[in-house]
DNA sequence: CTTGAACCTCACATCAGTGTCAAGTTCTAC
DNA sequence: GTAGAACTTGACACTGATGTGAGGTTCAAG
């Protein structure tokens, strides 16, 4: 599939598609021409890459990262060395920071809508 | 207390702090020097604004949201708005999307953690 | 007083993913 | 073959909280 269906179907701009080429996240044929042609499992991909992006995971992590996940269709094509790992179990646990984080400003939200709207 | 012993407290930079004031999110009275002198409630109120900036909101909207929340020692000295309770509402369901793609980036590496453990 | 830590303001830099525009090429359907 | 949509690369802008450094002032303890 070329770049604008992609696009439309995972909600992510050409510009950030591009971009992720750049940094070796998301790989693509091209036709005789050089438009760029997707294969079907690029919309999980860039899915994923998506929420690692927004949990915070910089492109080199991810690149690193990427051919060590089980992807739909298969098991990994590669495992995380030791130090990855090490990477890995430091971001996650920033994440589930971040998580409780999120728990307690949501809490503040809906306490502030709760009392508006009993008011 | 003045801003290091603030800044140590919550683990905010004496730069942000400043920043929070000319956001209009954070007062301090002045000693007659000229230096900031904090009340002891500075130090939840800080807590909580990082964790608001954490969970994606931006100054103007914290602005709008602090005089509305409950604080430790009493209850709150504003209702929201019905604009407000608006604007609050998208961002907290916008904060719970949030935590569903954390969640499944939090899966996602803890798989792949597993995986290399087990290997 | 003096001295050093702590504080002040102001200004400029940074980060990294994304938006946007320009100028040119390819694709597809008629 | 031609029109127009879709694509290409490249460059520049932005965001907005935070880092950092300069140059000067205040505070607190000896």
């Amino acid at each position: 599939m070329r770049i604008g269906e992609l696009a439309r179907r995972t909600g992510v701009s050409e510009r950030s598609l591009r971009y992720y080429e750049t940094q070796g996240l998301l790989a693509a044929e091209r036709t005789p021409g050089g438009h760029r042609d997707y294969p079907e499992t690029a919309v999980d991909r860039v899915i994923r890459i998506q929420e690692l992006y927004a949990a915070g995971l910089h492109s080199e992590k991810i690149r690193q990262l990427l051919p060590c996940m089980r992807d739909r269709d298969g098991g990994p094509s590669a495992i995380a060395t030791p130090r990855l790992v090490q990477d890995l179990t430091a971001e996650r646990d920033r994440i589930d920071r971040m998580i409780a984080d999120l728990r307690r400003s949501r809490e503040t939200l809906d306490e502030v809508i709760r009392t508006a709207r009993d008011a």
